[in-house]
DNA sequence: TTAAACTTGAGTAATTTAGTCGGATTTAAT
DNA sequence: ATTAAATCCGACTAAATTACTCAAGTTTAA
């Protein structure tokens, strides 16, 4: 039940991002730089994230990344979603087409991995960028952002 | 946030164990072939839970496994948190000694998925063998027991 | 005595993870 | 026009994890 570093970074870019929103485009180096990331690991899931639709890229000198939308839009399980693919602890409970059980009729513990996948769903799609970057400010995120 | 087969199968094997709580030792083989599982695989699974004491083993012929307690005092996270391991979107959320993150003072993304991890619990902590088998009653399961 | 079972430890192919690296392309600034 | 700052793209790879298999040993009911 581990979230990959895929997920992880990804949040952590695009919250850098939602924190400069507004702005000019930020470049991939300063986002890898304050997060403390590999610069040319973060460059594949930008390119996820651009992809899908959740950011924009400038490029040339002077470029950067930028949020697509505005951070109260992007939830946190779309980020997730984006770079984890579809929440679904086991293949048989997907959120996207899910596998077919070998018992196709019913599995008991089916049952449960459904409610594990709805929980985390819950919470993930309940807090967006923007609900992250009140938090910061309330606690008041001296050093950088993060 | 995939489940590994170690805490799927597990399951399932105790889930078998605790239909049949009451009776004689079941080998492992029957548990085995009743849920669809590689016997030499599950074979070390079954050593983990033993050593955990959430199953005792009786050796020899006409041996095999039973619970080490009543189903109802089994609960599903007892069963994931034996083969998986803490319960842990991250390694700076784990439930049991969490490691130090980079930034010792704040993350925003903690918070996130210190929530995640408490609703997975939850979920795994609200429901028992007890629950599963009573579940797996009412909607009739007909053939043997998945 | 035998066969059914658990016990232990080693080995392993395939996949995933978490990156690195090189080069091409785009563009603002000089 | 040149340069330097960026994104973009695809290939590559070491290490870890997963999901097993296998062999040999031990225990015990029949």
């Amino acid at each position: 039940m581990r979230l990959s570093t895929k997920g992880h970074y990804g949040l952590k870019a695009m919250f850098d991002l939602a924190m400069h929103y507004g702005s000019e485009p930020i470049p991939l180096k300063v986002v890898a730089e304050r997060q403390g990331i590999s610069e040319n690991y973060l460059e594949q899931l930008m390119a996820v994230l651009r992809k899908v639709g959740l950011v924009k890229s400038v490029r040339g000198a002077q470029g950067g990344y930028i949020l697509a939308k505005p951070p109260s839009e992007i939830k946190v399980g779309d980020v997730v979603r984006a770079l984890e693919g579809p929440i679904a602890p086991l293949e048989c409970v997907s959120e996207h087409e899910p596998a077919a059980c070998e018992k196709v009729d019913y599995c008991i513990s089916r049952d449960i991995w459904a409610r594990v996948r709805d929980s985390i769903a819950e919470v993930l799609d309940s807090i967006t960028l923007e609900d992250m970057c009140r938090d910061a400010q309330k606690n008041q995120m001296h050093n950088s952002d993060l």
